[in-house]
DNA sequence: ATAAAATAAGACAGACCTGTCTTATTTTAT
DNA sequence: ATAAAATAAGACAGGTCTGTCTTATTTTAT
């Protein structure tokens, strides 16, 4: 195995066992013994378990942004495009390793003083409202320039509480809610364009 | 200190800890300390930290349930009311103390296969829905039976989204967009009706 | 007043954790 | 081929954790 595979083993490992198990209840020597590796190999690759963390959420949100990218481009242009990101997500709930959200069951563990992760975070987050935002302004041409904002804000707070509870709940109802009043909102964006 | 008192003591203190520090990260010897009390006296009030994890729920759903429909229903009847939710959010955000949702926290740090504690949680949230419910009932005459169940949920989705939301960002922008999507979900609801 | 119950204080077991270190082996680079 | 780097394997330190147990003191109940 190559130096960069050994790398990339340990962040997938960790990335897998932190987003099932929980990210404090991780061990090191878990991380270890499930990779196939010696701790010291590890410790060669990253300082610390913290650094650990902040490299496997941004494996995690690299390969989330590659993915709702294909799929969303996949789709028709215009309004569908833009509700297809809760058909991804319904996607990714009827996945067997669904488990929530890995950056919001981050946060939940690590303390508060953390900037390190918690700012780490935050800019992924800031990224996919950014992501929502070129989807809206690219498939809805009737919106207004200073809507766009506002608009993308909210399309993020119901993607982002359809994961939060349907994973709590375990069932899908808050993604279908969340799709649904995604769609009203969006008809009525619409509606006061051509109306 | 009256043996009930030092149980509620015990609940109190927990809670506190669990939600500012985590449940994880808090440890039985931080709890016994804080409390002023001795590790002996905790264990014959509690059979374990997860009991205590429990009841600590318990206390917070009490309190933030009555605090909720106290303010909720000091708002003048009709939409103002239902869009109450999302003010009294706006004034716990504000709140030195404020670290986002304390069920959701909890959940992200326990193991997937813990029921005692999901269930616990879900039935939290489905009573909470069911205050929504009551809440949309009572202040939206002009709505349909069958629509309900619906509009709750999304209501609950938008607050659920906004609290977590606010706390990740440490900015309540996530508060406004949701009572203003709530805002805009009452106004469609009505002019069906008026219209 | 006296027996019973509750609490305080803390040692202790047994297990876990992160990160360091040593030693031996394997791989890589030149 | 040979020196340098990477990895394996695991002991180890120093700390944490939960839950039990003992002993002594305080409170409660009757």
């Amino acid at each position: 195995m190559k130096h960069s595979e050994i790398k990339n083993r340990i962040i997938e490992t960790a990335s897998s066992l932190f987003y099932k198990n929980g990210y404090n209840v991780t061990g090191i020597n878990e991380i270890v013994s499930e990779a196939g590796i010696a701790k010291s190999t590890l410790y060669a690759h990253f300082r610390s378990k913290e650094d650990i963390c902040i490299a496997s959420l941004r494996f995690k949100d690299t390969n989330f942004n590659k993915n709702i990218e294909e799929f969303t481009s996949s789709k028709p242009e215009g309004k569908s495009q833009v509700l297809a990101v809760f058909d991804f997500l319904e996607l990714f709930y009827h996945t067997e390793d669904f488990n929530g959200c890995w950056s919001i069951k981050t946060v939940s563990e690590i303390s508060g003083d953390n900037v390190k992760i918690r700012s780490e975070i935050q800019e992924q987050k800031n990224k996919f409202i950014q992501f929502i935002s070129n989807l809206v302004t690219n498939n809805l041409d009737s919106i207004k320039e200073g809507e766009i904002n506002s608009l993308s804000r909210k399309i993020y707070l119901l993607y982002e509480g359809a994961v939060v509870e349907s994973s709590l709940h375990q069932a899908d109802w808050p993604i279908k809610e969340a799709k649904d009043l995604c769609s009203i909102l969006l008809k009525k964006i619409t509606s006061i364009k051509t109306g």
